[in-house]
DNA sequence: GTATTATATCATTGAACACTGATATGATGA
DNA sequence: TCATCATATCAGTGTTCAATGATATAATAC
């Protein structure tokens, strides 16, 4: 059974993943990959609505992930860490190897997009 | 703007992230990180309900994550791949200079959670 | 056979949170 | 000053999904 401190670690890095685990902002930290980038080329890179992207941004600059330069009207974000790219690299790596799994890893949603599945 | 391709595997790729994205879910693959576990080990170890152990073993089975082996009445569960546990270490090492952002990444909660801030 | 143990499935419920639209802030230029 | 541009914030709404409780399956023991 798990002690507190642990529970806590455990919620932490949970929250961390979290932050990956939205399509709008893993495709905002995909982007930010290659390069730094403001907001208005997140919008038009990414196809989001500017509110969403700013919103996602707030996010993941509050967790750590990003790091904001504003710079006159213009706000440059990029990543906080190395080791964010490398997570996302990683991530696709295991994913190569097991995106069928993934992709039919629909017990929790809508029986119309469960038809998905082969 | 991203074209359909991209967006299903940045689609795919947020669901593995979503995958370690839980609490519950994370404290399953923790464990596992160790030794293969039963579900009865698993229950004892995180602390949750059965159903509750057992839904998530499913869904984590599902996304290729973890793998099951039965043995009589007995499933055991192991890590499907080594980068399973890699991907829970990167993400504990980048979280052990990066906490207090994650802690404090309040936006989408309570206001009574989110007083913790600084 | 019945009882018990180990695990899985399913419907329901409630909370988290992504998205939108409106508005606010703050910088630049006329 | 006013207008425009880039970004941020916030309230409202809808969806996703984690947790629960009940039930089902399947293996072992008696």
């Amino acid at each position: 059974m798990l002690i507190a401190s642990e529970q806590l670690e455990v919620s932490l890095k949970a929250k961390l993943f979290r932050g990956f685990g939205d399509p709008s902002r893993l495709s905002i930290l995909d982007a930010l990959r290659d390069r730094p980038l403001t907001v208005s080329q997140l919008i038009e890179i990414t196809g989001l609505t500017q509110s969403n992207v700013s919103n996602h941004l707030g996010c993941l600059k509050d967790c750590g992930l990003v790091m904001a330069e504003p710079s006159g009207r213009y706000v440059t974000y990029r990543l906080s860490d190395d080791r964010v790219a490398d997570l996302i690299a990683l991530a696709e790596s295991l994913l190569a190897d097991i995106a069928r799994g993934v992709y039919e890893c629909t017990r929790y949603e809508s029986p119309t997009e469960a038809q998905h599945g082969e």
